[in-house]
RNA sequence: GGCCCCGUAGCUCAACUGGAUAGAGCAACAGCCUUCUAAGCUGUGGGUUGCAGAUUCGAAUUCUGCCGGGGUCACCA
């Protein structure tokens, strides 16, 4: 709709001879200004030499207004110019979202770009914990998005096993099989003080018993063991929220494969690095930085920063023209090193989009949950998916926009009630789904589309509750665009509980079970429609839609 | 201290990326079920958008300076 007025406006202003513009509108906030409206007239003021409403004049008086398109054109204050559309351009335009269906919001806006998603990425060296859902869910849903904007969309998990952090783990595991055996044997310092540890040391004693108590002074039985335990573990946990990676980019790989060396020899070729204390020194302060960072330390181990450019740089190789990394906050220092690395070794890093979102806290109706890193007992991801299931999960994560830092109520999640803005939605859906039921039982086939389409008199659609729930319904394809490209997924939840909201309106003012039989059959497409929008935002959210509550 | 994010109704947050009268939910109050799901609908009250300047036809949104909250500043990742 929005597309077809626009290229009326652009050839309009062309025809006036009018500088070129970009006719941009918006959708006004009070109902009285209509559905579009755009500033182009005061856009072109300076240029025309003339005001505003007079530039807005000239060119409302070369459009036809009629019940074909648009039902009213206005100019209004400093030189607004409101569009209102036809009921009966409402109506027709509302017969795609039955014939496209589970496809109806999909584009090719993206127009095939290959996109490589990379999010989650946490160590194997733990169980994924609440906070972490956020990014689980956020990048879950930006994918989706991206999908349905027509890009073609590689999900990938950095699986980080070399470093540090894999020999603390074999360590801690290690300690935790000695005590376990009854040794008296001190665990680490910075170990992984988790109860999973006892667990993982519990199942590596009943598969080996105590052969590994002296033998293994490598720990390579209990780092494999354990990385593995662990990663099994996070995609477990990930399976039940349906997400599912297409690529675990193995960090080993970077190292056996010399992509490391590679990058740190061409650093040095470039004099953007260079060998100091033992260690090599990545020149920082040439891109702005306070100081200059370690790449390789002195041990000769290169620092996370190495691999992480290495990483990004076999990303543009393998082809990728959009790169989406999604981070908590509290990776952001890394963030300028990395892009500046890749950038240095030439590729422009505006093809990569950083996501960073604010952390997560966790409250439960006043109280507040804590959730120390030091205490055994963390509240991992699979905890808080218990507690208040999936679906609540899914919604609550992405709720709010990503800038912002989350406060989850447990207790609200739970709840099942009005309060809880999930069950709003599937409530209408649900809702849907059951006035569908009474129309089938009045003998309405209402899962032959073609039927429906043919059969039904669509000019019966015309209360002014239908009509604003269609023009509701037909914002979602370019809502779905605008969240992709602007990586924010929120705004899908707050337009479906608007969606939702018009829909129950319309319910409570008319009845469509009834027995005008012409009459219910229009109501129920509207239903239909209703439903398959709902239907396929909670696709893009990962949010199951029930037929029955 | 440097850098990044945030500050909007009592609480949690929106605001289509610079538009007209800043909106929802929860909480409070008042109504609506013999009819398709009341997990719903309707209405009322609630605001100096942290403060002070600047930019312009127009600022919650952009810029500058303060104030407050969070994050981050490793030869950990």
């Amino acid at each position: 709709m929005k597309a077809q007025l626009q290229s009326q406006l652009t050839a309009i202003l062309s025809d006036l001879q009018y500088p070129p513009v970009d006719v941009v509108f918006d959708r006004p906030k009070v109902e009285a200004h209509g559905d579009l409206t755009t500033n182009v007239a005061m856009m072109l003021a300076k240029a025309a030499g003339k005001p505003p409403r007079q530039v807005a004049q000239s060119i409302v008086e070369k459009l036809k207004v009629d019940d074909s398109f648009l039902a009213s054109v206005e100019i209004a204050g400093p030189g607004f110019i409101n569009f209102r559309f036809a009921q009966k351009y409402v109506v027709e335009s509302a017969k795609k979202i039955l014939q496209q269906g589970s496809l109806f919001g999909k584009s090719n806006a993206g127009k095939g770009k290959k996109t490589n998603l990379e999010w989650v990425s946490a160590n194997p060296t733990g169980l994924l914990h609440a906070g972490h859902g956020r990014q689980v869910l956020l990048g879950q849903v930006i994918g989706n998005l991206l999908e349905w904007t027509g890009h073609a969309v590689t999900r990938e998990y950095y699986f980080n096993n070399a470093g540090n952090q894999m020999r603390t783990l074999a360590e801690s595991i290690y300690a935790r099989y000695r005590q376990e055996l009854g040794d008296e044997y001190p665990f680490p310092e910075e170990g992984y003080k988790g109860e999973y540890i006892v667990e993982i040391a519990k199942e590596i004693i009943s598969l080996k018993g105590d052969s590994l108590r002296e033998t293994d002074t490598e720990r390579s039985y209990f780092k494999t063991f354990g990385e593995a335990w662990c990663f099994a573990k996070i995609k477990e946990t990930l399976a039940r929220l349906n997400v599912k990676h297409d690529v675990f980019f193995n960090e080993d790989s970077l190292y056996t494969s010399g992509k490391i060396k590679e990058v740190t020899e061409e650093f040095k070729k470039k004099d953007l690095a260079y060998d100091s204390e033992g260690a090599v020194w990545f020149r920082a302060t040439k891109f702005g930085a306070d100081k200059d960072r370690v790449i390789v330390k002195s041990t000769g181990e290169p620092t996370y920063r190495l691999p992480d450019i290495a990483y990004h740089r076999e990303k543009f190789r393998r082809g990728f023209e959009l790169i989406v990394d999604i981070f908590g906050a509290d990776h952001i220092a890394t963030i300028p090193d990395v892009l500046n690395g890749v950038q240095a070794l030439g590729y422009d890093t505006k093809d990569v989009k950083v996501i960073i979102h604010q952390m997560v806290s966790f409250v439960h109706g006043e109280e507040i949950v804590k959730m120390s890193k030091r205490n055994a007992k963390t509240y991992t991801l699979d905890d808080l998916i218990d507690e208040v299931g999936v679906d609540a999960v899914a919604y609550f994560f992405v709720m709010r926009s990503v800038g912002t830092h989350l406060e989850f109520d447990i207790a609200l999640a739970k709840e099942q009630s009005d309060k809880n803005p999930v069950y709003y939605l599937q409530y209408a859906h649900a809702r849907i789904a059951s006035i569908l039921r009474h129309a089938e039982s009045e003998e309405i086939n209402v899962r032959d589309m073609e039927a429906m389409l043919s059969t039904t008199d669509f000019s019966l659609i015309k209360e002014k509750e239908e009509i604003d729930l269609l023009k509701k319904l037909l914002e979602f394809p370019e809502l779905v665009q605008s969240c992709a490209l602007s990586f924010e997924p929120h705004r899908l939840t707050t337009y479906l509980r608007e969606v939702a909201e018009t829909f129950h309106r319309f319910y409570h003012e008319h009845r469509v079970i009834a027995e005008d039989k012409k009459l219910m059959q229009a109501r129920l497409t509207v239903c239909l429609m209703t439903k398959i929008v709902i239907a396929n935002g909670c696709k893009i959210l990962s949010v199951s839609c029930p037929e029955k509550m």
